[in-house]
DNA sequence: AGATCCTTCGGGGTTTCCCTGATGCCACGA
DNA sequence: TCGTGGCATCAGGGAAACCCCGAAGGATCT
């Protein structure tokens, strides 16, 4: 018998196995703490929180299908107090922002080291915030200069759903097969699209596509 | 002493320390494969190749530095017969082709399951190629229809006019607009997209665009 | 309590997409 | 010289996508 009363249980949301072989690997002298389950999508993870009980999710922004931050949405609607460590491959306060907006407890680039990682799990566990430096200064810069204001790339000025599909349209899906994608009819996604054409200034369809194509290269394929 | 007469050093490239965790847990049992180095960067994978022995590299393709086709192309330069795997995030076809062109001796995405990431490594270390299944359809589609002379980047095969067209959807034009733009009617460019599409093995009119201002796009602010 | 987004859709008209041809043109080889 | 085959040009017609309208239920902020 030892002396850990309790164990904190994980689930651990990502696509990818050996990244979530990799958290394993961190937390295995971690004995407080177990990984007590695995999704790769966000389906799955909503199947599994609803049948199973955890102290902490995990999870990635870029899942296969749908984005990340709605998954943080559908948790807090399910669990509201099932606090959620969001994970992203490639910084962004862009999606910082938005995954505190959406009530997870903790922000992380996969980039962090991995004792920075084992920091973040135990403070969010410990019912803490977590930002890790680099989003915390554009968190700090972002609250300054107001709140979404106009400064930035102009694609910060899109919702968290026309985000999403933005960067559908990037990856070359078509309007229908975003509709099928995220379970909405063709009328919504069309919507979606004209809104985003607005609040870009864009005003042909094709340049739409070509702005979401260069976006998702250049944030994917990038130096930045 | 054990059995294992030599054992197969590793050098990993990827700037997410939780990958190369990842990597190390799924290797941690095969006793004749050891991790005998880890790099973040381009920069810090060529120091160590010159100055320690290898029989294998993986490597990510998105680094911070340079894009991780381009360290192939070095690796290749500076040790010739030194097989190098390569991995990437969520793509598919777009490096696949890139990644072989330039010497790399296997391709796998890191949706991978494990036990395919074991294989890979061992089918290269043995000194074979590996695709994964996604990967191999595109390529052998791109060879089948290339065969012998080109098998260049496939936009070789469009002819001068629908090459022409493939840039104007690159920029996001339109098809009545490009019709325009050539005095020709409309049906003519729909013909030509047609053709197009065949020759690329592309399906739908949405990866067509993205297909095309992705090459535009590579071509005017582009690496190779 | 009102204003303002966000998200979700429908109607209806216009445009594009896509499949199936069809017509000249030109080059190459039997 | 006569096919054969690629190239460029277009038409018809049905399906799908796009675009301009409107609207309803929520969330949020003032």
């Amino acid at each position: 018998m030892k002396m850990t009363p309790i164990q904190q249980r994980i689930l651990i949301v990502d696509d990818h196995p050996i990244f979530r072989k990799g958290i394993a690997m961190l937390l295995e002298h971690e004995h407080d703490i177990i990984i007590s389950g695995e999704a790769e999508t966000a389906a799955q993870a909503m199947g599994l929180v609803e049948h199973q009980e955890f102290e902490l999710v995990i999870a990635d922004i870029s899942l296969k299908d749908i984005n990340g931050i709605e998954l943080v949405k559908s948790l807090k609607a399910l669990k509201p107090h099932l606090p959620v460590l969001v994970l992203s491959m490639h910084d962004e306060s862009l999606y910082a922002e938005r995954a505190l907006r959406a009530g997870a407890r903790g922000y992380l680039m996969k980039q962090a080291p991995p004792d920075q990682v084992v920091t973040a799990i135990r403070q969010v566990l410990r019912g803490d915030l977590y930002l890790s430096a680099a989003a915390n200064l554009l968190m700090l810069n972002s609250f300054v200069t107001g709140r979404g204001s106009n400064s930035k790339s102009s694609v910060e000025k899109l919702s968290d759903r026309e985000l999403e599909i933005f960067e559908l349209l990037g990856q070359g899906r078509g309007t229908s097969m975003i509709a099928h994608d995220l379970r909405l009819s063709v009328k919504t996604i069309e919507a979606h699209r004209s809104h985003i054409k607005t609040k870009l200034g864009i005003t042909t369809a094709p340049e739409l596509v070509r702005a979401a194509v260069e976006w998702v290269t250049r944030r994917t394929g990038g130096d930045d």
